[in-house]
DNA sequence: GATCGCCTTGGACGTTTGACCAAATACTAT
DNA sequence: ATAGTATTTGGTCAAACGTCCAAGGCGATC
C-alpha cells in the first residue's frame, strides 16, 4: 500500500504542527503567519492549505496537542500519588522552571485567550481544562479534603495566574508560596473562620 | 492662546486611547489596526500617527493607562480599610462582575502578554504590579499577617488566574472560593503544617 | 483680511497577509 | 513502462497592513 509517499506526508504535518506549537509562544497566537510558519517547518507556504483547511486550523490543532499533553501528564501525576498535597506542591515547584516569558507558558496564555474568540477552540480547551479539574479534585477528595471543588478550581486559577506574574515579577518563586499553597491543600478545615473585630 | 484648536485635539486623542483601550480587549492586541482604531475612534486614520510616534505607542499608552487606572482603584479600597482580610474578599467579588470574556479583563491578560515582547510596556506594567503588590504587602502587614508578601503576590498571581478560568468555565465563581481564599488571608499561621504518611 | 499654528484629511507607498491552484514531483500498483 | 494517487512546489490574487506626507481647514493673533 501507499506508505513511503504518506510518510512523507504525515512527517511535514508533524512538523508544521511542531513550529506552531514554537512560534504561538514566540510570536503570539495572531502574529503566526503561514509563512513564517511553514519557515520554520522545513516546507514551503502552499504545504499549510494541503493539510489543513484554514491557518487557523492548524493553529488550533497545534495548541490542543500541546494543552491536552501538558495537562495529562501533570494529572497522570496526581493519580499515581498517596499524598496529592505533596504533589501539588511538586507540580508548584515543576512551574519554577518556566520562567513566565517562555513559549511553554506563553503558548498556554495564548490559547487561553484565542480561545475567548474561537468557539471551536473555545469548546475544546474547556473539556481539557474540566478533565484535569476532575482529576485534581479527585485527588483532593481522596485525601480527604473538605472542599475539593473549590480548592481544585482555586488552584487551577493560581498556577495559571503565577505564570502570568512571572512574566513580570522574576523574583516570583515558588518557595516563598509553597507554606501558603499547604494552607489550601490541608486536609483540616481551619478552625480560624474570621479574624473580624480586628480595628488597627 | 489658541485653544479651540488644542481643545480639538486633545479631544481626538483622548477618544483614539479610549478606541484602542475598548479593542484590545474586544480583538486582541495584535489585531488592532490603525483603520479600525480611528473608526471606532470618529476620526481618519492618519490622526493616528499625528498624536502618537506609532501604533505600539498608542497601545502603550492605552493599556498602561487603564491597568494604573484599575490598580490604583484597588489599592486606594485597601488603604482605607481596617481589616484587609474582609477587603480582599470584597475585591474577589467585584471580580465577579466580569464574566472573563469581557473587553475590561481580556484588556488585562493582553497587556501581560504583549508586555512579554514589549521591553517598554514591560516596564511599565512591572512598576504598576509592584506597587500594587507594595500596598497589599502593607494592607497584610497591617494585619499581622505572618508572611504578608509570600501572600500578596500568592493573592494577585490567584487573582489574575481567576479571570483568565471565568473566561473556559462559567460556572466559576468567589462564592465556592471565598472559605478557601480566607484560609491565605487568616493572619494566624496554620498549625497544621502538613498532613503527611495519609496513605491509602 | 492676512497670517500663523495646530489639527485633520485623503491618498499614496511598499510590505505582508490568507487563500488558492495549476503544474511538477515522488511513490505505488498494474 | 504505464497509469494512478498523494504530496509538494512556486506563483498569483485581492485585501489589509503601518507609515508617511502634501494639502486643506479653522480659530486666534496681528
Amino acid at each position: 500500500m501507499g506508505e513511503t509517499s504518506i510518510e512523507r506526508g504525515r512527517s511535514a504535518r508533524a512538523r508544521l504542527l511542531t513550529a506552531a506549537r514554537e512560534l504561538i509562544g514566540e510570536l503570539g497566537w495572531n502574529a503566526v503567519s503561514t509563512r513564517t510558519l511553514a519557515e520554520r517547518a522545513g516546507v514551503r507556504s502552499g504545504l499549510v492549505h494541503y493539510h489543513f483547511d484554514s491557518l487557523q486550523a492548524l493553529l488550533r490543532h497545534a495548541a490542543l496537542d500541546e494543552v491536552q499533553r501538558m495537562l495529562e501528564g501533570t494529572s497522570a501525576l496526581l493519580a499515581g500519588a498517596t499524598s496529592p498535597s505533596d504533589d501539588i506542591e511538586r507540580m508548584l515547584f515543576d512551574l519554577d522552571q518556566y520562567n513566565g516569558s517562555d513559549p511553554a507558558s506563553l503558548l498556554f496564555v495564548e490559547t487561553y485567550l484565542a480561545a475567548t474568540r474561537d468557539h471551536e477552540l473555545r469548546q475544546g480547551m474547556s473539556a481539557l481544562v474540566a478533565d484535569f479539574r476532575r482529576s485534581l479534585t479527585e485527588a483532593l477528595t481522596r485525601s480527604g479534603h473538605p472542599r475539593p471543588q473549590a480548592a481544585a478550581s482555586m488552584i487551577l486559577a493560581f498556577f495559571d495566574g503565577f505564570v502570568l506574574h512571572k512574566g513580570l515579577d522574576q523574583g516570583l518563586s515558588a518557595e516563598h508560596i509553597a507554606p501558603l499553597l499547604r494552607r489550601i491543600t490541608n486536609t483540616e478545615e481551619s478552625r480560624i473562620t474570621n479574624t473580624e473585630e480586628d480595628g488597627e
